[in-house]
DNA sequence: AATGCCTGCAACCGCCACAGG
DNA sequence: GCCTGTGGCGGTTGCAGGCAT
């Protein structure tokens, strides 16, 4: 019994690829395109099974992938989409140009995963093994699922970025009024990763696993000329036990999502500063170990 | 110098989603 | 609606090189 083989082995080459075999793929597809995978080895002259080529093309052979190790900046925003995401390498992936998963999933589960674990870090939920109380000490957190936790994480990154854009653009809206100082943020990353694919395939899968008991509708803001429409909420769970009180505003809601998804971090600051930041902060919900520094270490 | 252990990474495997017939 | 083929994804494995003893 059993599965049948994605191809017929028997015959065919496997392990580690040869230069003359990258030649030989490097070359067919540069001439032909990649077209078929399963009819690519006979074509270009390989004892190799097409899955084989597509891997050995997507993962090391490419022309944009960007080889080398990974810089602290890659590393934290791994860190940061994977609380995000996941294990979803290839959404991962997507967001560090020229890596691949395959590569950001050795980085994690050889480099990432043990510096967390080591500073107290649950690699999986990226919350701290326990959290302590005055009155109780050390105690559990109750478990929240993880897309409930991604969710609310992306949800109040997106939040923030939005009540920025929505300041931003009544600042400029009203020039009479003194500016007080913005800091200049470059195009919102959250909001960029938001309205990615990413940010689509992520509003999908919560809007698909999870129901929905409140939605804000679609809110616009107009910076610099440019009109922005935010896309619509991904939909939460929130059962009726934990939610009583119809929440009002985006503000209150974050505060509901954040207390729900376990989070003891007060996101609900009124000043506005750089969003980019303070997204960061919330994706990377460290219990008031906000910085990276533990990335310098080896 | 020899041996064993550890680590990092390339490659493989199995499952899933999707398109086309 | 079902079946089949294909591509894509995530988990896992195996090997080579580095390091410690």
């Amino acid at each position: 019994m059993g599965r049948a083989p994605c191809c017929e082995k028997t015959g065919l080459k496997r392990g580690p690829w040869t230069q003359e075999e990258d030649e030989l793929l490097v070359d067919y597809i540069n001439k032909n395109g990649h077209g078929s995978w399963r009819s690519l080895p006979k074509l270009a002259g390989l004892l190799r099974c097409g899955k084989s080529c597509r891997l050995r093309w997507t993962n090391y052979l490419r022309p944009d992938i960007k080889r080398g190790p990974f810089s602290p900046e890659e590393e934290k925003l791994v860190i940061q989409l994977h609380a995000i995401l996941g294990n979803r390498w290839a959404a991962i992936a997507a967001q560090l140009p020229g890596r691949t998963d395959n590569e950001i999933k050795n980085l994690w589960n050889t480099h990432l995963r043990k510096r967390l674990l080591s500073i107290g870090i649950d690699p999986q939920t990226h919350e701290p093994t326990s959290i302590s109380s005055p009155l109780m000490g050390p105690v559990k957190r109750p478990p929240v699922s993880p897309s409930t936790r991604h969710m609310a994480q992306w949800e109040s990154a997106r939040m923030e970025a939005e009540a920025r854009l929505s300041m931003e653009s009544s600042l400029l809206l009203a020039p009479s009024t003194p500016l007080p100082p913005i800091k200049k943020t470059n195009p919102d990353y959250f909001l960029q990763i938001w309205h990615s694919e990413v940010g689509s395939s992520f509003r999908n899968i919560t809007t698909k696993s999870e129901k929905l008991t409140y939605s804000s509708p679609v809110s616009q803001a107009s910076v610099s000329g440019m009109t922005i429409e935010m896309a619509p909420k991904p939909e939460v769970e929130l059962s009726s036990s934990n939610l009583e009180v119809e929440p009002e505003s985006d503000l209150e809601k974050m505060k509901i999502i954040n207390i729900y998804a376990g989070f003891t971090h007060s996101s609900g600051s009124s000043e506005v500063e750089d969003s980019s930041d303070t997204a960061l902060r919330l994706f990377f919900d460290f219990q008031g170990q906000n910085d990276m520094s533990f990335l310098e270490a080896s």
